[in-house]
RNA sequence: CGGGGUGUAGCGCAGUUUGGUAGCGCACAUGGUUUGGGACCAUGGGGCCGGAGGUUCGAAUCCUCUCACCCCGACCA
């Protein structure tokens, strides 16, 4: 491509609407532009690198015998009105009305689509197992769109979906799925870790998500550098402490005015916050329950939401929480709660002679002790991990990171096969179920993922993988007829060879040519500058920017080679 | 959805306190001088100052209401 006839800008200045790396650099570069909160347009060179993320994957999707296929992003509401998702997915689902007012949406993810139409072409035992796919636009309202592409609100989706008889042939798909997405990954030259996952609102019984460490993640990933254990945050399990045997004190009740924080509490009783147990009240699926951990540790609402197995989770209002506890917020303890559930973390049954709040405005007891002074059948693992909690696998030191979620891998089961009435006739002509796996892969997301890990103050670099071009032939001058002949000859020898190659044919000063060809990322440039008339060029790739002076055959020679590697 | 902030040319911003002809830099156009890491000079085009009401002789500026966008948090297959 001649970059005088290309359709590109690129920016000096940052723009205000990006904050992190990877957003500004595909602003600055001219890929991406905004339409809208969580809405982007992928101009030329965006797409290019976007069409390569597409190819790798379908590649690998076809080698492990995926089928593509699409379906439409607009869809009519009963299939997701038959799974229940219609109302759990809410104010985040699209939705919409057509003209004699019937109900749609834009497809948010496809399970329930796929399960409807694939059910007439799985009535067999015979027909499988199956794997499909496609690549296609998703539409999520997120509450909150960050980050550019991390998370839009329209965004291309790989969503693989596999069909199988019975929990082998599950297992056999999912490993399937499980290499391709290493190859893809892989290719995309990206630094991953797979971790296990929640498989949460999806259902099912088994999860991994393929994380890219990153200070924009939105995740936390915690992982074990002894034992190579990885686990989203929200899956961690927390030890199982020791109890601690301290001689029991009497209970007593304290008068404890306006102390309703732990903050205020820490400073009232002049102690640390894991002499405390918090009490918290959430409405799941409407029903009032009570649930406490340690004063100095965060609810895992991941666990407690899988532990009640509830839709719906959320922290009661202040209404709800005056009821249940008869008092102002802020003094809800476990002795006389009115909750229909009182959910203990199993930290707290080791605890001796702690403070929980009273259930009365002002007051709280102090020299508490589970068993004696109350009691649940309900203790679980529901708080969130820290730093500083031992390795679940081998008890090593966990590091917690933030990471970004480009692919997850699940194994579904039969939620959806069963709502949606997907089943088949085994060997014994008996109907069953079809056991299925669902498979992503956020496509703009591991675009903008890949320049997180691969950039520096000059650009993007890209690797050859998914580049929008991967050489780039600079003449100093576009005016020298001596470097345009001879930069001309190498564009037509690398294009000939089957290099996508740029050629900076524009009439601009070299600064400005070197600047935009860091800046969208090329991986390798070849310079016609002085040593033009001598047939010498100068070779430089972007990763490590070493500048080599070549004859024009070696230098091309030298793309050639790297890039069909 | 809570907290904070911002809307003025394609991009980045000043001007708003104290109402009085809408500015600067980048980008763009024309001419000239330049040409190995975002050149310089000159000239020029481009604005319903986010929108709607109001106050006023007069509003980017003051008041009311809205909308949009960004950041932190909450939430999220």
């Amino acid at each position: 491509m001649r970059m005088s006839k290309m359709l590109f800008s690129t920016q000096r200045e940052v723009p205000s609407e990006a904050e992190a790396q990877s957003h500004v650099l595909l602003i600055k570069a001219g890929m991406i532009r905004r339409l809208a909160s969580g809405v982007y347009a992928l101009m030329p060179l965006g797409l290019r690198v976007y069409k390569k993320i597409e190819n790798i994957i379908r590649e690998e999707m076809d080698a492990a015998d995926g089928q593509e296929l699409i379906m439409s992003a607009m869809l009519p509401a009963e299939y997701y009105q038959e799974s229940g998702r219609w109302d759990v997915f809410g104010s985040e689902m699209i939705k919409f009305k057509d003209r004699n007012g019937r109900d749609f949406c834009l497809g948010p993810t496809h399970e329930e689509i796929f399960a409807h139409v694939l059910r007439p072409e799985l009535q067999s035992y015979k027909s499988m197992p199956k794997t499909v796919y496609q690549i296609q636009n998703k539409y999520r309202d997120e509450r909150r769109p960050r980050f550019g592409m991390i998370r839009s609100r329209e965004f291309v989706m790989k969503d693989a979906y596999s069909f199988d008889v019975d929990e082998a042939g599950l297992d056999a798909s999912y490993n399937a799925m499980h290499d391709a997405y290493c190859k893809v990954f892989d290719r995309c030259g990206l630094d991953y870790v797979i971790v296990h996952a929640d498989s949460g609102a999806m259902g099912g019984s088994g999860s991994q998500e393929f994380m890219v460490k990153s200070d924009i993640g939105d995740d936390t990933v915690a992982s074990c550098s002894a034992c190579g254990y990885a686990a989203n945050s929200e899956l961690a399990p927390c030890p199982k402490p020791k109890v601690d045997s301290a001689d029991a004190q009497p209970l007593l009740k304290v008068h404890t005015p306006n102390v309703g924080t732990i903050d205020d509490l820490t400073e009232f009783f002049s102690c640390t916050p894991d002499k405390f147990a918090k009490t918290l009240i959430y409405l799941a699926d409407g029903e009032v329950v009570a649930v406490m951990v340690r004063g100095d540790r965060d609810l895992n609402e991941t666990k407690l939401q899988n532990y009640l197995g509830c839709a719906n989770l959320e922290l009661a209002s202040a209404m709800d929480v005056k009821d249940a506890t008869n008092s102002e917020v802020g003094f809800a303890g476990p002795i006389g709660i009115k909750a229909s559930k009182l959910i203990v973390d199993h930290e707290v049954m080791s605890m001796s002679n702690f403070i929980v709040g009273a259930n009365e405005t002002d007051y709280h007891y102090s020299g508490v002790n589970y068993g004696r002074d109350f009691k649940s059948d309900e203790v679980a693992d529901i708080r969130l991990i820290e730093v500083g909690d031992p390795c679940p696998q081998c008890g090593g030191e966990l590091e917690l990171v933030t990471a970004i979620e480009v692919g997850h891998i699940f194994k579904l089961g039969t939620k959806y096969s069963e709502a949606m009435g997907c089943t088949f006739l085994d060997a014994n002509a008996k109907e069953k179920p079809c056991i299925m796996g669902s498979y992503g892969i956020g496509l703009n997301r591991t675009m903008q993922a890949i320049i997180e890990h691969s950039c520096d103050e000059d650009g993007i670099i890209w690797p050859d993988s998914v580049a929008p071009y991967n050489a780039i032939v600079v003449p100093v001058s576009s005016k020298n007829e001596e470097q345009m002949e001879l930069a001309d000859q190498i564009y037509n020898k690398l294009v000939a060879a089957g290099i996508e190659t740029l050629i900076d044919d524009r009439n601009e000063r070299p600064g400005v040519k070197f600047k935009d060809a860091d800046l969208i990322g090329i991986p390798h440039r070849i310079t016609v500058g002085r040593r033009a008339s001598e047939g010498v060029v100068e070779y430089k790739p972007r990763d490590t920017g070493e500048n080599t002076d070549l004859t024009a055959d070696d230098a091309i020679a030298k793309v050639i080679a790297t890039v069909l590697r």
